[in-house]
DNA sequence: GCAAGGTC
């Protein structure tokens, strides 16, 4: 018997915590105990007719087609789990979860408490999915919980020292709002027949219209985006401004549209004139203010994943190249949502810093920023963001086995964090203005000491590839008339996605990445992805076109979700409130889904015609009563043969017929046979059965 | 056939 088995999330911190504690088993603070781990969630909810018992119930349950049977009534499900299947990369296999629950089981047979190590998420997934495992083993005895700030040696023993009892899941805030969390998510499921049915009901042969609170927003922003291109008309502007010598310009600050109207004309003459009531006037007030710039945050995988797709590199090779190099320690680990890190890991670090700088060519004397700047520390950061493992590659070279993007992925990674290490950039900052116009000012910056920005420049895709203007300010400069124009609206991309769902706090770092990857994927992806830019197939037109108006469509949906999600983390609000609110989605969106579907022509076009293929052509029936009573509707024809109406006559008397057939290759045969209930994928039917053999 | 969230 031990004291305490400890659950960990997964592999790598089960290792961890085997070095933190000292062995995978053993004995820690008095206490013997053994490390188990999980890989994540090893349960899922069953599918929603398997969650209700009722047979009227697992029909409504079932049905994509009948709206009648939507939003569903919460109230039925008994919200049981079951094993999932996880997918082994490697073996390219899906196994059931099931023997890991085994395991876990018979491990914890000899244990007096569970310690539940899982990831501190602010979500409280981690504490979802502990429970999941205890539950689904039957565990009855004591459950402790720990919280680390990260994975570091003295972290975790610190961790330790702060172990708490929860024995009761149904008091505890983190797993009730991450279980309130995943009930929302899952009733949101309708949304996706709903769509897939009104899509097919306008006539289009669709596979499935997929809906929810992350793809649906994604899917219609590129959209709607999208329209705004289509839509966008050039509309020129002439504006007087003034350039000097060297080609400065100097243009009054226009902040409101009143502003711009008054300085800007759309026709050229009106231009001119405005332009000629100007002189030629001298410089002044040139001013140079030395400032500094500290390094950006480090990146994220989505932040990553946008980078590389600049570089032609796709998401889901991103994905899984990334996994790879984690597994092999050379770089840390992916899903995390920290773009900070805790002092803890910085110190960890520092000793590799210069081989790492050597790896990818960086002067190591740029590195001498050696504390962690306020900025990009955390007091904790389960993981930390992502960057360079402890483990440091010989070379580059050698990283080409972990797929076509490894390469790229640890230059950007490392010279990402490597940054950090640097001093700020300094520059000069100058500004200057007209002395007979004063509101017509210029401004722009002179790099002094490039320090971090010469290890990895955040702004690099910004800088235009034109040569810069001397930094010779005045002495005068001229008017002259400049021509602009609306801007035309960005073309929808990774980065700008990333952004926006980032902005809106809508999924989380690993699904924000996972998610583009889902979508830019497979036969019914819904965007064509090239170099990072994204535009919609024609399922995806078709789910964004649905989704119009919606609030499955709208970043609110989350945000709300979010909130009350707090509010039930803090024990201020009842979970049903939020799983509730899941089905006003569902009520509210439906009819307007359906409406929807009526502007689909206008926007994808008309659907082609369905085919008439043998295969989807409806066969003649005959109805009548057969022997037992019951009315009963089979196919006039079978094997090219023609029932008589004595024949037939004689098959609802359920007696044996014998008959001349031709079969598919023309050759004729004779078929002996009665009427009979019969199964066809999983449909009962009746028809003629020919007794074969006879 | 469905979500989003973990994981490999």
């Amino acid at each position: 018997m031990i004291d305490l088995l400890i659950l960990a999330e997964k592999a790598s911190a089960a290792k961890h915590m085997a070095k933190a504690f000292g062995g995978t088993t053993g004995r820690m603070a008095g206490k013997t105990y053994k490390i188990v781990h999980a890989h994540g969630h090893l349960m899922a909810f069953k599918d929603p007719d398997k969650m209700v018992t009722t047979a009227a119930a697992k029909q409504r349950y079932s049905s994509w087609t009948d709206m009648q049977t939507m939003p569903w009534d919460q109230a039925d499900f008994s919200w049981a789990k079951t094993y999932t299947k996880a997918y082994n990369a490697y073996t390219k296999k899906s196994k059931s979860t099931r023997a890991d629950i085994t395991a876990i089981k018979a491990e914890a047979a000899n244990a007096q408490a569970i310690l539940m190590a899982t990831d501190n998420d602010p979500s409280g997934e981690g504490d979802l999915l502990g429970w999941e495992i205890i539950n689904a083993i039957k565990w009855h005895k004591p459950v402790y919980r720990i919280r680390f700030a990260d994975e570091t040696p003295k972290s975790l023993n610190k961790a330790l020292h702060q172990m708490v009892a929860i024995t009761d899941q149904f008091k505890q805030g983190e797993y009730l709002k991450s279980d309130a969390r995943s009930k929302w998510d899952f009733l949101s499921m309708q949304l996706t027949r709903i769509s897939t049915y009104a899509a097919r009901q306008a006539g289009y042969r669709v596979k499935v219209i997929n809906q929810g609170r992350l793809k649906s927003v994604i899917v219609l922003k590129i959209w709607q985006q999208q329209q705004l291109i289509d839509n966008y008309v050039k509309t020129p502007y002439f504006e007087a401004k003034f350039k000097d010598p060297a080609g400065h310009i100097f243009a009054r600050e226009l902040k409101t549209d009143a502003q711009k109207q008054a300085a800007r004309f759309a026709d050229e003459k009106s231009g001119q004139t405005a332009t000629a009531r100007y002189t030629k006037s001298p410089v002044t007030n040139i001013k140079r203010v030395r400032k500094t710039q500290a390094p950006g945050a480090l990146l994220d995988l989505a932040k990553l994943g946008s980078l590389l797709a600049r570089q032609g590199f796709n998401p889901k090779e991103v994905l899984a190249t990334y996994q790879k190099m984690y597994e092999a320690e050379i770089v840390s680990y992916p899903r995390t949502e920290d773009r900070k890190i805790t002092q803890e890991q910085y110190n960890e670090l520092l000793p590799v810093v210069d081989s790492i700088a050597a790896v990818i060519g960086v002067d190591q004397r740029l590195l001498t920023h050696r504390t962690l700047r306020s900025k990009h520390c955390a007091s904790a950061a389960a993981h930390g963001a992502n960057r360079p493992g402890i483990k440091v590659p010989q070379s580059l070279t050698e990283l080409a086995k972990y797929g076509p993007s490894a390469q790229a992925i640890y230059k950007t990674l490392a010279a990402n964090y490597l940054a950090i290490l640097g001093e700020d950039y300094e520059f000069d900052r100058v500004t200057a203005q007209l002395q007979l116009y004063p509101t017509f000012k210029t401004g722009f910056n002179v790099p002094v000491k490039l320090n971090y920005k010469a290890i990895f420049d955040d702004a690099e895709q910004v800088l235009a590839k034109t040569k810069p203007l001397s930094t010779v300010v005045g002495p005068e400069a001229v008017p002259f008339m400049y021509q602009g124009a609306n801007p035309k609206p960005t073309r929808p991309s990774a980065d700008w996605i990333g952004k926006f769902l980032e902005k809106h706090n809508i999924g989380t770092g690993a699904t924000r990445l996972s998610v583009q990857a889902q979508l830019t994927s497979g036969k019914n992806a819904f965007i064509n992805e090239k170099r990072g830019f994204y535009t919609l197939t024609q399922p995806g037109t078709i789910a964004a076109v649905l989704v119009r108006d919606t609030w499955i469509g709208s970043p609110q949906i989350t945000k709300q979700l979010f909130d009350h999600m707090d509010a039930v983390g803090q024990l201020n609000e009842s979970p049903a409130v939020v799983v509730n609110s899941a089905t006003k989605v569902v009520a509210h969106d439906l009819p307007l889904i359906l409406n929807n579907s009526q502007a689909l022509a206008q926007f994808v076009g008309k659907p082609a015609p369905t085919r008439t293929t043998k295969k989807y052509k409806a066969k003649p029936k005959v109805k009548g009563q057969y022997c037992d009573g019951q009315t009963v509707e089979f196919n006039a024809t079978w094997s090219g043969h023609k029932f008589s109406a004595e024949e037939r006559r004689k098959l609802l008397q359920g007696a044996t017929i014998t008959f001349e057939a031709t079969s598919k290759y023309g050759k004729t045969y004779t078929a002996t046979g009665a009427l009979k209930q019969q199964t066809y994928k999983g449909k009962q039917f009746w028809g003629f059965k020919a007794a074969f053999g006879k």
